[in-house]
DNA sequence: TTGATCGTACGATTTTTATCGTACCTTTGA
DNA sequence: TCAAAGGTACGATAAAAATCGTACGATCAA
């Protein structure tokens, strides 16, 4: 079984080593300790009982969820890499863009971070949003 | 071996405290510490000297840039606006999406983030970077 | 059965950020 | 001229984040 702690209406903003360890996660799903330092290991010198720690931590906030049913405990995100990105995303841009994503997505094209590839997946899905809905919100 | 510290040649991430402030001078232009601390205290209480500090240390750090040929010293940003946001923009794009900024921009308009007005425009953005340079980067 | 290995737990400590108290200088106006 | 008001400097301290050392339990192969 997992821990649940599903308490989460106070949000945590996850600290730097904090979305070292989500991304981890993100991108191998759950994962015990020993796998995730290994990963953290590969671009920052960390000892194991930090990331241990670390994890322990995360779970204890909320901020993951571990099953114990086996000594080697296993790791997962306690909740959907897209909403906690969306969040972020979210706080990013209130707190640079005014709240504003299209001036976000302005700079970003603005300044070629965007390759052509991804532009053309931008439009088409511009295209998409355009006409599966006319009544939009705001 | 570990690949050392590396990442950028010098830059600094600014932290919460000093993103409040600069979003600040951003916004207001070259300021007196007593006018960022009202402005700071609109939304959150500190004390005086708290601001004080804060952006002295800035300023040594080299975030801000301060003229003290009056008494009442003003500080300024010490790097344009829109670059340090591009810096910043641009980490936030490597650490969660992966450096795909069209990830991020999916993500933006998919969960809706972005108004009409807004969309509109991004598509105006778009159809211009694509006739003004048909040989992007990358 | 036993010791090497691998796991968790967790208290301390270090490092980084943020905050504040106090000293002391300048300006100003009564 | 002198005290109040408002400015800077800066050491200390508090708070938050990150790291590590050490204890100790489980597993497993010899």
């Amino acid at each position: 079984m997992k821990s649940e702690n599903q308490s989460s209406p106070e949000r945590a903003e996850p600290t730097k080593a904090e979305l070292d360890i989500l991304t981890v996660l993100w991108k191998h799903g759950p994962s015990t300790v020993r796998f995730v330092h290994e990963q953290l290991n590969t671009f920052k010198e960390v000892n194991y009982t930090t990331t241990l720690k670390q994890m322990q931590l995360m779970a204890e906030k909320g901020l993951l969820s571990r099953d114990e049913s086996q000594m080697k405990h296993v790791y997962g995100v306690a909740e959907e890499e897209q909403k906690t990105k969306s969040y972020l995303l979210d706080r990013f841009v209130n707190h640079l863009y005014e709240g504003s994503a299209g001036n976000l997505v302005m700079q970003l094209l603005d300044s070629k971070k965007a390759s052509k590839d991804e532009i053309k997946a931008i439009r088409a899905l511009l295209d998409k949003l355009d006409e599966e809905e006319p009544t939009t919100q705001q």
